[in-house]
Formats: structure tokens, C-alpha cells, sequence
DNA sequence: CGAATTTGACCAGCGC
DNA sequence: GCGCTGGTCAAATTCG
């Protein structure tokens, strides 16, 4: 039909999203989080729980086959709040099947679920879970298929991760550390890492239950949760940039601490 | 029945 | 200037 017009005027008439951001949107400068979840059994796990671990629903727009990749990359939005342009961006690493590349663009413009009553907040420390969001995040066909893949392209783990329940959660990987670092620099070629200096890479280390991994997104929101979250996991470089971009960006959000 | 997901097409940026 | 690739939209389909 008028496909075409009605996407002309819609990329035309960026109501909630301004021009600036559609147009840097396409392929500039975007503020993008990656993060590189190291996925298991879990999947599957999740699945059979399915705990709301995710604070934000996020809602599937696309999916587009990349090159270079085996697998596709999905498109979700944030779907908690009409007008949130929070856009994330899951696809699975090619040199490594059982990581997750989690790309975060924009960020919420809503305060979203209420952390602090969400129970799945800790009192302020133990920024190590959050992980299962994003694979909760993922609807479920989503998690079908990386389970699924999973077992095929590593049969002899899905073995394994069925018997080790320790190796069962997700590995997060804070990116600016060392060992992240490593990783990254594995896929140097990976678009991600050369993307824009406004590009922020988070790998987070994780084996324990999923949570407030969202927070961490919602930058513009939970900064003190984020602080702490980053403190605990020691001074990234990579942060720093990544705190003030994300401050100038929110800078009317409710940021009751700066960090200095 | 409604909401979410899937899939194909279109558009725009970027590289050659 | 052309072609390629990534990103988004919208209709159709599926699931709860």
C-alpha cells in the first residue's frame, strides 16, 4: 500500500523521536550501551520460571540478518512507555555463539517500574545481577531460539550447563576492565567497538540471578544505583565518558547524586 | 479479542 | 554516483 508514504511521513513527523535523534539515529551518533551477556541453560530456565525479572517490557520491531554474523540481530523498543524511545538492539556474537551483544540506544524517558518496589532491587550494592533481563527481555521465541541454538551450536555444553546450575546463569562482562577488554578487542572488527567515541561498551560478569540490570540502562534514572553498581565493579575508563554523556543527555532526569 | 511477534519492504547513511 | 548494509515501519500471523 502507501508503505512508503505513510514511512516517509513517519520518519518525517518524528513526533516523539526529534529530528535529531531520527536523523542521527540512522547511523551517527547514537548513544549506544553495548553489552555482552554470556548466555546458558538459563534461557531455557527463564522460560520455565519466568520470573519478571524485567523491568521494562521491551517490544520486538524487526530483526535483520547482519552481515558477517550467522545470526540475526532483533530490534526491541521499550514498550513500558508509549513515548520511550529506548531502543535496544540483541544479537548474538559471532565468534561466540553462547554471548549475547546487547546494544542499548537511547535511553528511558519514563521512571518505569519502581525499582525500589520491585523487590528485585537490592538495597544499593550487589550490582552484580543483572543479567536474566535481557534474555527475560527477549520474548520468548527470542529465548526459544537462543536456547535452541544454543544446544546446537554447543551440544556438548548444553550438557554441561544442565548439570553445572552454577554455569547455568549468565556471564556479564564490565567491558572497560581488562578481561572485558579482551573480549572486546576479540572482535575488533566488530562495528561496535569502533562505532563513535560516544559508544559505551558494558560487559558485565554475572552468575547469579538476573535483576536490576535494567537500572543500569535506565542511566537517566537510577544514576546513584548505576554508581554504585560501576563502583562495585571498580573504576572503568570507558565509565566515566559514559556517565557524563549519559548525564548530558538526562540532564533534567532524576539525578539526585552526582558523582563527582 | 487483544497484544505481541514475525516478516518483507522501504529509506537513508556510508563506503567504494 | 552506485551499491551495500543497517534500521524502521506496517501488515499479517500467532499466542495468551
Amino acid at each position: 500500500m502507501d508503505r512508503s508514504l505513510s514511512s516517509k511521513l513517519h520518519k518525517e513527523i518524528p513526533e516523539e523521536l526529534k529530528p535529531e535523534t531520527q536523523a542521527s539515529k540512522r547511523r551517527k551518533m547514537v548513544q549506544k550501551h553495548v553489552v555482552k551477556v554470556r548466555i546458558g541453560a538459563n534461557v531455557g530456565k527463564l522460560k520455565n520460571e519466568g520470573p519478571p525479572s524485567d523491568l521494562w517490557s521491551w517490544r520486538k520491531y524487526g530483526q535483520k540478518p547482519i552481515k558477517g554474523s550467522p545470526y540475526p540481530r532483533g530490534y526491541y523498543r521499550c514498550s513500558t512507555s508509549k513515548g520511550c524511545s529506548a531502543k535496544k538492539q540483541v544479537e548474538r556474537c559471532r565468534t561466540d555463539a553462547s554471548m549475547l551483544i546487547i546494544t542499548y540506544t537511547s535511553s528511558h524517558n519514563h521512571p518505569g517500574p519502581d525499582l525500589s518496589t520491585t523487590n528485585l532491587i537490592q538495597p544499593s550494592k550487589e550490582p552484580q545481577n543483572h543479567s536474566n533481563e535481557d534474555l527475560s527481555t527477549l520474548p520468548k521465541q527470542e529465548q526459544l531460539e537462543l536456547a535452541h541454538d544454543e544446544k546446537r551450536n554447543e551440544p556438548n555444553m548444553t550438557t554441561r550447563e544442565k548439570k553445572d546450575p552454577v554455569e547455568d546463569h549468565f556471564h556479564y562482562i564490565q567491558s572497560p576492565i581488562s578481561g572485558s577488554q579482551d573480549i572486546i578487542a576479540n572482535q575488533g572488527e566488530d562495528p561496535f567497538t569502533v562505532q563513535h567515541e560516544r559508544l559505551h561498551e558494558t560487559v558485565l560478569l554475572l552468575d547469579e540471578e538476573p535483576l536490576c540490570y535494567s537500572q543500569f540502562m535506565n542511566l537517566s534514572t537510577p544514576i546513584s544505583e548505576e554508581n554504585d553498581f560501576y563502583d562495585e565493579l571498580e573504576e572503568l575508563p570507558t565509565y566515566s565518558s559514559f556517565t557524563s554523556s549519559a548525564r548530558n543527555n538526562f540532564p533534567n532526569e532524576r539525578i539526585p547524586v552526582v558523582p563527582s
